[in-house]
DNA sequence: CTGCGTAATGGTAGCGCTACCATTTTCGCC
DNA sequence: GGCGAAAATGGTAGCGCTACCATTACGCAG
C-alpha cells in the first residue's frame, strides 16, 4: 500500500500543481517558462494565469539537479573591500541583474590555495560561466578551470595563454606609461612604492623600471615595496620609508590610488610641495583623484566596463557563439593632473 | 528493455560510485560525510579513502533539493562598492570561509523594489539563512522575510521591530554625538551634507537636527541634501552649494567619509582653514580619515564586526540555539581629530 | 536464555525538475 | 485527398542526494 507522505519540501507550489491547475502536462509548464516559444499562444497564458494564481516559482536546485547545469555565474576576485575589484563586480552584476543567472562570488584574499578551495566549491555546482580575476593561476587551478566544463573568463589582465577568455589590460604598460609621463615632466629621481605586491603589481613595477632603465635613471633604492595590504595610512608610511632611503626623492609612482593619497596627505604634514618639489602618480584613478588638492595624476583603468564584458563574453559563449576575439585589451588611459604639471 | 543510458551529468563520481568503492551503502557515505560520529571509525575510514580516489564532491545541488535546505547563506545589501557595505559583506565572508555554506550576494541598490525581487529568487533556494542591510524592509520583503522559513538577521541598524534578529546601532544617536562635538568645540552655524538619502541618512540628519534644536541652533536653510550617489566629488560640489546658501557656515556633519574628504578638499582648494574657519566631521570612520590633513573627526562604525555579528547569531540560530539578545547593538565612536580642534 | 534498548547500517522512495523519446495535431504541397 | 514534415504536447525515467523507515548486531537486565 502506498501512503500518501505529507510533501518534504514546506508545501510550496510545484510544477506539477501548476500543470494540474492550467489542465496541461508538466513538460509544458516547464517548456512554457524557459522557451515560450515552443508553446502555443493560448497554453502559454493559461499556463502564466495558473503561475500567477498559485505564486510558483521554479526551484533553482531541482532545475539544477535535472539539468546538469545550474543557472550561476561563479566569480572569483582577491579582495572584495578593493575599489577596484568591487567595481568590477559591480559590473557583473548590473549586466546580470536582468538575466536568469544567479552569482556565486568567492574571496580568494590574495591566496592561490583558496582560490584552489573555492574552485573546487565552485565547480562542484556545474556553474554557466567562471570569472577569475588575474592569469597567474596555480597549475591546480588551472586544471579545474580547464575542466570545469564552462565558459572561463580571466579579467583585470591580458596576457598570452588564456584558459578560455580573458578581458583586461597590460599593467606593466601602465606602469611604464606612468614613468615614462613623470619622466617626461622632468622628474628624475622617481620612486616607486607599492604595497600588496600581486602579480598585477609586479607587472607594473617591471614597467616603472623599463621606464626608468630606458632613461638611464634606475636605482634599486628607488623601489619601496611591502607585503601588507595597501591603504591610505600605507602610503604615508611609505612616503616617509622612502624619503629616509632617498632624501633627494622628486617623484613618486604609487602602486594604487590609496598608496598615492597617503602620499598627498604626508606631503601636506611635511610642507612638502606638490608637484613643485615632489611628483604624485597613483593608479586606478579613483573618483577622489581628480578632487585632492591638487588633483593627481593617475592611470585611469576600466574596471566596471571589465566586468561587464566579461559578462557579454560569456553569455555570448554559453548561447553558442563564443567570440572570436578571445583576449579583450581593455586598455587604460593616463589622466594628467596638478600632482605632475611641473 | 531498459536502456542504460549514458550518464547525463558529466561523468563526474556521485555517492553510489563511493558507495560501491567503499563497499557500503549510498546512505552511509551521506552520514559519514554529514555526521561522522555516527559511522564506525573503520568505515569512515574505507568511505574517506573512496573519497579521496575518486576526487568525489557532493553535488550541493542535489543535496538542497532531496533535504529541501541548502547550504546558503542569502546576503542583501544596497551597494557593492560602497566601503560600509563591502566591510560588512567582507566580515560575512569571513566568519563563513570555514563552515559549508555558501554565500548569495545581492545588490539591491538601494531599491526596494529589487529587494523584493531579489528576496523572491533567494527564497526560492530555500537558504539556511538571511542578512539584509536596513530595517526599511517595504511591507513584501518583510513578508518574504517573516515567511522565508530561516534564520533572518537585520544589519547596520537597530530598532524596535526586528523581523528576527538585528545587529547595528543607532544612526540617530551617531548623528547627534557628531553634532553635538561640533556644538561643544564651538561651532554654531553648522551644516549638514548629505548625499544618497537612505534611510539611515535621513536618521543621521534626524539626529543631527534634534541636536541642533536642543541647542537651539537649527536653521533649515543649513541643510543640503540630494538623492545622487555619494562620492568625493559630490562632496566638494555640496560644500560650495552650501555655502552659497549660508556664508557664514562654520561647520559641516558629513553624511558619509566620502562627502566630508571632498569637503576638506574643496576648503584647501578655495583657502578655508580647517579647523578654524570650518569644522568638518565625517561619518564611518574610514582609514583615510585619521591619515588626511589635517586629520578628520569621524564617528567610527563597526561595519566588519556587523557582518560577523550576524553570521555567529545567524549560525547559533541554524543550531538551534537562538540567541536570547534578538538585537544588539554595537554603537560607535567618536574619533576627535585636528578637523574639529578648534 | 529471553527480551529489549541502543548503535550501526541499509533499502526505498522520493525532492522538483528536465532530457529524451514518443505521440498527436496541423499544414503545405503534389 | 493523401502524405510527409514540422509544430505542439505529453509520458517516462532519471539527475544525485537524503528522509524515513526497516533491519541487523550487540550488550545487558531479568
Amino acid at each position: 500500500m502506498i501512503k500518501p507522505r505529507s510533501r518534504r519540501g514546506g508545501g510550496r507550489p510545484t510544477i506539477a500543481d501548476v500543470a494540474r491547475k492550467a489542465g496541461v502536462g508538466a513538460i509544458t509548464v516547464s517548456r512554457a517558462l524557459r522557451e515560450p516559444e515552443r508553446v502555443s499562444e493560448e497554453l502559454r497564458r493559461q499556463i502564466q494565469a495558473a503561475v500567477d494564481e498559485l505564486g510558483y516559482v521554479p526551484d533553482p536546485n531541482a532545475r539544477a539537479l535535472a539539468s546538469a547545469r545550474a543557472e550561476v555565474f561563479g566569480v572569483l576576485v582577491p579582495s572584495l573591500t578593493n575599489n577596484v575589484f568591487a567595481e568590477v563586480v559591480r559590473g557583473i552584476y548590473d549586466s546580470l541583474s536582468a538575466s536568469p543567472f544567479r552569482i556565486q562570488l568567492g574571496n580568494t584574499h590574495y591566496s592561490g590555495l583558496e582560490e584552489e578551495r573555492l574552485l573546487q566549491v565552485f565547480g562542484s555546482q556545474r556553474p554557466a560561466a567562471l570569472i577569475v580575476a588575474g592569469i597567474d593561476q596555480t597549475p591546480t587551478s588551472r586544471k579545474l578551470l580547464e575542466s570545469a566544463g564552462c565558459p572561463v573568463v580571466q579579467v583585470m589582465e591580458t596576457g598570452p595563454d588564456p584558459v578560455d577568455m580573458m578581458v583586461g589590460f597590460s599593467h606593466l604598460d601602465g606602469g611604464r606609461t606612468a614613468t615614462e609621463h613623470l619622466i617626461e615632466a622632468g622628474y628624475r629621481r622617481i620612486g616607486f612604492i607599492g604595497a600588496r605586491m600581486d602579480p598585477r603589481s609586479q607587472r607594473r613595477l617591471a614597467g616603472y623600471r623599463a621606464a626608468m632603465e630606458a632613461a638611464g635613471l634606475f636605482d634599486p633604492r628607488l623601489v619601496t615595496t611591502t607585503p601588507v595590504l595597501s591603504s591610505v595610512s600605507l602610503g604615508r608610511e611609505m612616503l616617509r620609508d622612502a624619503l629616509a632611503k632617498v632624501p633627494t626623492l622628486d617623484g613618486v609612482f604609487c602602486n594604487n590610488d590609496d598608496i598615492a593619497l597617503g602620499v598627498l596627505f604626508e606631503c601636506h604634514r611635511a610642507s612638502i610641495a606638490v608637484p613643485k618639489t615632489i611628483g604624485i602618480v597613483g593608479f586606478n584613478d579613483l573618483d577622489m583623484m581628480q578632487v585632492a588638492f591638487p588633483s593627481i595624476t593617475s592611470i585611469r583603468t576600466h574596471r566596471y566596463e571589465i566586468g561587464r564584458r566579461a559578462v557579454a563574453m560569456a553569455l555570448a559563449a554559453i548561447a553558442g557563439n563564443r567570440p572570436e576575439q578571445r583576449i579583450v585589451d581593455l586598455g587604460f588611459e593616463l589622466k594628467r593632473r596638478e600632482s605632475t604639471a611641473r
